[in-house]
RNA sequence: GCGCCUUUAGCUCAAUGGUAGAGCAUCGGACUUUUAAUCCGCUGGUUCUGGGUUCGAGUCCCAGAGGGCGCACCA
């Protein structure tokens, strides 16, 4: 496999500034063992307290106050230090909560345990204990009476001030990242709050999270190129799943009625600044729910992420406030083209039409009258899409999976809810009818015959599925990494992922 | 897949085709309330890779690699 070398077999491709650096490293980690201070012979650390939990608890300590007697533990990283003279030490600490400042002296610390401080280096995690107080320059700091070195960076870090700035770097070495850019730091840990809160919402309304499989022998429920793979035990291909809508369904079959999962989905797609090829997504089935049941639990989930971490009822995201106050915003999906294109329906709903339309519009010819009709509207109808809003009765053509509206076999029961002018999520009253999931499987057929690689084979397990009976359910898809672009103000969805799919890195010619 | 931009010290960035530089970090020195600590001093380079043009290439040309942006693709 590509693997980077390990760092001390490429000491030679390392320029010779860096090898210094680390030269100088390993002589501090020299001089702390002779000291009586092995970093990697520490195997725990009992921590008493966090940063920020001292800043809060200690914001009304006055400078001039006596400072309380508690002697605290904390661990971190250490990512600044300033030696005044030969016997006293500042430095910050960083934990997982914020910084805390250090104060160290060798009259307080003694004499050994102040010369190993002094051979600790920029990155290197230690472990202090000590007592707070408030320095002149009004900073709460920890008194240091303790300390003991947990790890050394043996690595050079990121400038402190610049910080990592290398976006290419950022992504490979994401580490490096969060150890140096906190606003990164703290988009990671509101997107594990927001996935937290989606659970939270959701089992509180009695649904349950189900774990379908990734390995499917026929990936489904969307349109997309699957990812291939291959079982060797039982010698077959196996496709990794581009949703996990069919597999739901079939749990609402099962009677579980209230189902939903968060799970991993794979399409092999092109990367750009709204696409990864692996993604996360909600989907969420409700028996004897319509779809305007789902609309209401959609825009209540929203407000209430927004009201988490927005300013009140609005979000802020690039620049603009977008209002979340309820109700969200509704159009019909041909009133929507119809306003902001003046586009007829009846036109719309005619393939031929559509192309037509296509054509006027500048844009290239598409395959499918369901594709023709997506172009048109995003370039006619998703501009004006700024505040949330729910644009409904979609056409059946572009919805193989969703029921008919009563009255107007032409339009679905759909929605989809748009803001900041992408796609939020997808609801729609989900097809029942074993006939109907048939034929439009067949029509879809039709299609992939006829060259769209992108359209499934039809499931006819799933057909079969739908024969035992499953109940009136709507369901939804929620694209978790958009929404976590929209709540955190990210606008490419690598800053919302760890690890978003890189090349392999181009000076790893080596193969052993 | 196509186009534009980009790659120089550990990090962030300079450098008309003419001796590769700065800040921070490192290293040495001064300083027991500093916080981008400050002050003094010394270092540090396969300019992404491979070719080519030229007396001379970080700079120009060709090819390749990584990254970014745009287009295309994308329920």
């Amino acid at each position: 496999m590509n693997r980077e070398p390990p760092p001390e077999s490429s000491a030679q491709k390392l320029g010779r500034r860096e090898s210094e650096l680390r030269a100088a490293r390993r002589a501090n980690l020299a001089a702390l063992r002779r000291l009586g201070y092995d970093p990697f012979a520490v195997t725990r650390f009992d921590v008493s307290a966090h940063a920020a939990e001292l800043s809060a608890r200690y914001a009304g300590l006055a400078a001039d106050a006596d400072p309380p007697q508690e002697r605290y533990a904390l661990a971190g990283r250490l990512m600044a230090i300033r030696k005044m003279g030969k016997k006293a030490i500042w430095s910050d600490l960083w934990d997982r909560s914020g910084r805390l400042q250090l104060y160290v002296r060798e009259d307080v610390l003694g004499a050994q345990a102040f010369a190993a401080f002094d051979a600790v280096d920029v990155g290197d995690i230690v472990g202090v204990g000590g007592t707070v107080f408030r320095s002149q320059k009004g900073e709460l700091t920890l008194r240091v009476f303790s300390f003991e070195v947990l790890a050394k960076a043996l690595a050079p870090l990121p400038d402190k001030w610049q910080g990592l700035v290398d976006v290419e770097k950022r992504y490979r070495r994401r580490y490096l990242d969060l150890i140096v850019n906190e606003e990164v730091r703290r988009t990671f840990v509101l997107r594990s709050r927001i996935l937290a809160e989606l659970r939270r919402f959701c089992d509180e309304r009695g649904f349950l999270e189900c774990e379908t499989p990734t390995l499917l022998h026929l990936a489904g429920g969307a349109l997309a190129r699957p990812f291939r793979t291959h079982h060797n035990a039982l010698d077959i291909e196996l496709d990794l799943r581009i949703a996990t809508e069919l597999n739901l369904k079939r749990l609402i079959v099962g009677g579980l009625e209230r189902v939903y999962e968060i799970g991993r989905i794979f399409r092999n797609e092109g990367i750009d600044r709204t696409h990864n090829p692996e993604f996360t997504m909600l989907e969420l089935y409700a028996a004897y729910w319509s779809v305007n049941e789902m609309m209401e639990f959609n825009e209540e989930l929203f407000a209430h992420l927004v009201s988490l971490v927005g300013k009140g009822e609005q979000l802020e995201f690039g620049g603009r406030l977008l209002s979340f106050k309820r109700p969200f915003k509704r159009i019909a999906y041909f009133e929507a083209l119809q306003r902001f294109g003046g586009l007829e329906r009846s036109r719309l709903l005619d393939p031929a039409g559509a192309a037509e339309v296509l054509t006027e519009l500048g844009l290239p010819p598409s395959q499918t009258h369901g594709q023709a009709l997506d172009k048109i509207f995003e370039r006619v109808a998703e501009p004006h899409l700024v505040d949330p809003t729910f644009v409904y009765d979609y056409p059946v053509v572009i919805s193989p999976l969703a029921k008919r509206k009563a009255g107007d076999p032409d339009v679905v029961d759909r929605y989809e809810l748009f803001g900041a002018n992408v796609e939020l999520s997808n609801a729609f009253t989900e097809l029942n009818d074993p006939d109907d999931q048939r034929a439009r499987f067949e029509a879809q057929a039709l299609e992939r015959t006829s060259g769209d690689t992108e359209v499934p084979p039809p499931d006819w397990d799933f057909v079969a599925a739908l024969e035992y009976g499953m109940p009136p359910t709507a369901g939804i898809g929620i694209g978790v990494d958009r929404l976590v672009m929209l709540l955190t103000d990210q606008h490419s969805i690598q800053d919302v992922l760890l690890f978003p799919l890189q090349r392999p890195p181009s000076h790893q010619t080596h193969s052993d």
